[in-house]
DNA sequence: CAAAGATACATAACAATCTTATGTATTTCC
DNA sequence: GGAAATACATAAGATTGTTATGTATCTTTG
């Protein structure tokens, strides 16, 4: 059995924009941080997503009009809200299935029969 | 259906090394060239490794000590085979089960039930 | 109530890894 | 004999992440 120890960070690179819009297109909208635990607390930990990295890609994803913004004041404390435009939807399903075909390929090409960790039937 | 379209370069981004180790643990050895035609051949040509990647990665894991090589010449013109040392088959192991954990990771996180293009049971 | 930790944003320096371009040279095919 | 394929290699540039740092507010706890 495996510990919960985080990927190599190399996996992850490149999946952070998939995550971020599939989670939006799911939950609606959502904020920096909440997105940031969210994803830890779904992947037991697997998946950390940085700060250093998430909001920058958030900033890329917005000015590339996938993403819309709304700040909201919690007493003094802002928040920005993202959700989804009508493009960032239909990015999020492509970015989806790409995802979905490519694992397919690599299980293939790495010889992966069953899910680890899983028995089948 | 898809056309067989390259995946965006990011996603490939990270796993060069699990293909290439895992590779070469199935094949015994292969020199570089041959590395880039089996995984064009394998894929139906939606993963194409450029030379330009290979080429530094093998060098990397070389002097990481995963890898061996033989130069061969055939005629005047030279071919480095490369073969995993003991420590890349651990390697090797190591990072195509910890590729097959984050795979289900991201399949539980991104709703991904079945085989996209399958047909199950 | 003060300090620590969590919440919430942001950016910059650095590192890793890839693409694209370039270079050299040999072999094969038409 | 020239184009395409084989076979190696490296360098400039792009992308995308980590780590570090900064600011500020809110909550919990001794």
């Amino acid at each position: 059995m495996y510990l919960c120890l985080m990927y190599t960070s190399e996996l992850i690179k490149g999946t952070l924009k998939t995550i971020v819009l599939e989670l939006l297109k799911k939950q609606g909208r959502m904020y920096g941080y909440e997105i940031t635990q969210k994803v830890k607390e779904l992947t037991a930990g697997k998946i950390q997503i940085t700060e250093g990295a998430l909001y920058p890609t958030l900033h890329a994803l917005e000015k590339n009009g996938e993403l819309e913004t709304e700040k909201e004041y919690m007493g003094k404390r802002v928040r920005k809200y993202y959700k989804l435009t009508e493009q960032g939807k239909n990015t999020a399903t492509e970015r989806v299935n790409e995802f979905a075909d490519f694992i397919e390929t690599m299980r293939f090409l790495l010889d992966l029969q069953t899910k680890s960790g899983h028995v089948q039937g």
